[in-house]
DNA sequence: CTGTTAGCGCCTTCAA
DNA sequence: TTGAAGGCGCTAACAG
């Protein structure tokens, strides 16, 4: 069926070594005569190279895995956009997969990409659990995690500065006068909820203000996790008028809540959207570069490829080096009055 | 490095050929006795079957790509996670790649797909154009269409009754005693845009409206394109004030421009998600099901796999065959007046 | 600069 | 039921 190297050999009247030498990547000594009669002889044949052929040979299959906690999530995917872009700028493709917020999952996918042979792997753990990752790393393939750091492993990671996120957008609340502020959602097994607990509570004892337990709405992530968490509060008997939102989904689900209801809270979170200026009760909003974390995910598991490749792996280890992004504080109110920007 | 078969069969003291008949799918007669020798000698080696090898053998990857416009839309991942589940439940990996709304890299993305031996192919084309998918289809690779459908070429397609959508949408608008109501967006080269102009204008038509021209505001299905449309019909001398969006994004960029303006227009638009409740001037809704839509190219897929693994390839060419899903139309006001629903 | 040769790890007839 | 042997398509020494 598909034409093969050995038919582009005897077209071009030289041996398959040399159409190999043309054709694979890294330039090697090949006369131009014979270079252009085999690139002449691949094109009338209409020959494509055997990737899988190649990659038993090479060991490498040009792919690196990002494994997602879920598809359906605007952050997660805007990530994926950059380093998609980056890895492809490399020759590299990308497989993206979702581990649908199950560790489970999300080892059984690890171990499943790594049988298939991928060069390198990206995760966004779907907790902090982070030991069955050990185990890929330990087949010899790179590793590093985006946005949630995970715990038993030593891996690179790329983030974003969530204290200093929700540090700030708690301060922010504190300055437009708001006391009594709660902490919505968050599972504590996730990195990035617990990080910006962490701001979240140092902006409060920098203003002096001693957290009341019943003002830490903790768990989940999810809508359903906000809405729920929301009920809770409204149904309280002396509820906040501000409060934090641990993630957007949880942003999303407290809102959802609120509709059609009375009550005059207003609500800070992360992660901006196309979608956030419609949320009624939101006053600021902690902005994650998704795509630059992306781009930088990429070019980082890159780098530790290419470092495999070289063969500095072993001694190396370079683990744990952490990357924190900036985050960018967002007045949410400019866009309800009218000043639109787009 | 890795574990071979080589290795678990002299372990097991069995042949390669034991060992495979073992470990490789479909049942082969083996003795009970030496089949748990052989699977113990795989075990206690941490022995790994390469992915790479046995695909270069059997022809067969057990992986079908899925190629999306953009991956950062929440409808287009609905459709991948309903795949990618469907996909796992038969034992194929699912390998997402975006088009970034280019037909140019869709194309390039074909054919490296092609080049890296995946079974099969799902397609989200970028535009209707669709000769450059006959090459894959050449290659001897099952191709299947979802949502948008690809003109130049012969194929399966899944999909949903668009027309119908956009004709319930638009006569749940006349119901209402709207009498001037415009169509939003539209890139005329995507077949759903299309689809839902031709039932728009089918509902003006059955109530004896003739459409005006210059309510038939087409061009774009992204964001920007909505917000520039709305502007200029807000900036027109007659507004109407009940439009139909051709898709979530051209929804939301006409919801963007209307915040903080005192207009009061009503739209009816396609796709739920999580955050229609909040679009302010969202009247009606006509619901897709996504996930159900990726589920049914999942098995469609699979079955153009097995067909031509068959070799049932070459005569039957079943190519054509459009599947259309039922459009749910949804009134969005109960979410607006707190008779929420979760 | 180019050809010959030997596998990469696995599956699969063909014999036994 | 099991083993021996050949080869999938390609690359990488090693000669020449």
């Amino acid at each position: 069926m598909g034409k093969t190297i050995r038919d582009v050999a005897a077209l071009a009247g030289v041996s398959t070594a040399t159409v190999s030498r043309v054709l694979a990547p890294g330039t090697r000594r090949v006369t131009e005569g014979t270079r252009i009669r085999v690139l002449k002889a691949a094109e009338s044949l209409g020959y494509r190279t055997n990737f899988i052929a190649r990659s038993l040979k090479t060991r490498s299959t040009m792919t690196v895995a990002f494994i997602v906690p879920e598809l359906a999530n605007n952050f997660f995917m805007d990530v994926a956009e950059g380093m998609g872009e980056k890895l492809m700028s490399y020759g590299y493709t990308m497989l993206l997969a979702s581990s649908g917020n199950s560790t489970e999952v999300e080892k059984s996918q690890l171990t499943m990409l790594a049988d298939r042979g991928v060069d390198g792997m990206v995760v966004i753990p779907a907790s902090s659990r982070g030991d069955h990752l050990q185990a890929i790393v330990d087949r010899g393939i790179p590793v590093i995690l985006v946005d949630r750091i995970a715990e038993g492993v030593n891996l690179n990671a790329i983030t974003s500065d969530n204290e200093k996120g929700a540090f700030e957008l708690t301060k922010a609340l504190l300055n437009d006068g708001y006391r009594r502020i709660a902490f919505v959602g968050g599972d504590i097994t996730v990195s990035t909820a617990r990080e910006r607990l962490s701001g979240f509570a140092r902006a409060l004892a920098e203003a002096g203000i001693v957290p009341e337990p019943e003002l830490i709405c903790l768990g989940g992530m999810e809508v359903q996790d906000g809405y729920e968490r929301m009920k809770a509060i409204l149904e309280s008997p002396n509820p906040p008028e501000a409060m934090v939102a641990v993630n957007l989904m949880v942003h999303l689900g407290m809102e959802r809540c609120l509709l059609g209801v009375r009550a005059q809270v207003v609500i800070a979170g992360f992660d901006a959207s196309e979608y956030t200026p419609f949320l009624p009760a939101c006053r600021y909003i902690a902005a994650q570069n998704a795509v630059e974390m992306g781009r930088s995910a990429g070019t980082t598991i890159i780098e530790g490829i290419n470092e495999k490749k070289a063969g500095c792996f072993q001694k190396g280890k370079s683990g744990g080096r952490v990357t924190r992004l900036p985050i960018t504080i967002i007045r949410h109110e400019e866009e309800k009055n009218g000043t639109k920007s787009l």
